[in-house]
DNA sequence: TGTAATGTGTGACATTGTCACCGACGATGT
DNA sequence: ACATCGTCGGTGACAATGTCACACATTACA
């Protein structure tokens, strides 16, 4: 199966490299929910991700959580090869969200990659400047903006086909690094303004444009 | 010169390697206030300080400023890398705190090195994953921590011998990514307390331990 | 010496975070 | 069906932080 094409920075593998990866590579299936990376269990590959998600997250000491960065198909779990090389432990955690398909690159291929491939290094670079391109993103929201137009973000950014978002406020809150309360207000303001619907658990959006208008009223 | 000694993941540096390096770096001294990178201006050199700091920083749209880490003698300027190899734009930026003096890694040099020692491998990982948990731990603070905590944290981390930091409120606003008035606010009551004093552009510790017994009443 | 620029202080108010608590809902077992 | 229990969401009071519009002090320098 030639699962490297899909991957952008891969495409233009040269073909030795490209036999050690079909080679050496593992397939890898894990279940939604499980805990692929965190404190004290310290990621052995490099996931490049086929199918599905995965969430990273940080938890702190008291408790409360935010979400960093979700990767998905097509991305790599690329910050973790810092962890991975440097054989340190990693403060956050990496969870999937979804079902995952993926191929797992051990530790000694992904060194070997690194040294024989101009490609593959630029590969795991860009993805490097995107991932902390995103934490930038995440400092600049927590620091600066309003938690009513972050929120109004992440509803739209979640919200699938339907619309429809399947989260509690806890798990909301949790999203933007806040408390579930404040969550609750905002989306009692929400509603009061006809924008979303809530039942227990689930969050629907009714006016799109009333949420987005919120998001650019801020630009 | 030795300088190569001086950092640690490299001290171990094979001689073909060393020698590389030794050859193909370059010494810069800047001078204090400089912008050695920032939007529009892409670092085009890995550097590695010998003398001096970098202060690395965040500007918001809104003109909002926070900073996200140092760099001092003895360390890289590593995450500009990911820029330096995926040739993409930095949305942070990077200033001499100090008059600083540092060896210079081109790109073409750095890629070299990279592809030729494991060594350097791990020196550049390993760097990086110090960096990647510094973002998550100011991450951590913006988002769950009290700024009386985080500023007296600041206030130890920024004084030098003489208990002395030369900063205006408007400055350590920006180390914590606050607002000015909540800064004034706060080292008023820090100066009641008799912790501090202050004069315009100037703050004194005049009572650590007060200080440190906040910080730590957090833990 | 005046004048502008910069740094700091302050009150009023808006937003966000925290705490303590309540009731509503949904799963489960009997 | 009913009771029970854990989770989810709602609420009011209050504390902490951010914002705004100022006033006033200090410093730089024309």
């Amino acid at each position: 199966m030639d699962w490297i094409s899909r991957f952008n920075g891969l495409a233009s593998l040269k073909a030795p490299i490209r036999d050690i990866l079909t080679a050496r590579a593992i397939f890898v299936s894990v279940p939604k929910d499980t805990l692929i990376f965190g404190p004290g269990k310290a990621p052995e590959n490099l996931l490049l991700l086929l199918e599905g998600t995965v969430r990273v997250q940080q938890t702190s000491d008291q408790g409360r959580e935010i979400v960093l960065y979700r990767v998905h198909a097509g991305e790599s779990c690329v910050l973790t090869t810092a962890c991975l090389l440097a054989y340190e432990d990693y403060s956050a955690e990496g969870i999937a969200e979804t079902d995952v398909q993926a191929v797992a690159i051990p530790r000694a291929v992904f060194d070997d990659l690194i040294s024989q491939s101009q490609t593959f290094r630029q590969f795991v670079f860009s993805a490097y400047s995107r991932r902390i391109t995103d934490l930038f993103v995440v400092i600049e929201e927590i620091a600066f903006h309003r938690v009513d137009i972050r929120l109004a973000q992440r509803l739209l950014e979640l919200a699938g086909q339907d619309q429809v978002i399947h989260a509690t406020h806890q798990q909301m809150a949790a999203e933007l690094g806040t408390a579930r309360e404040v969550i609750s207000r905002q989306l009692q303001e929400f509603h009061r303004r006809g924008w979303v619907s809530q039942t227990r658990g689930t969050i629907t959006i009714n006016n799109i444009s009333g949420l987005k208008s919120l998001v650019t009223s801020a630009a």
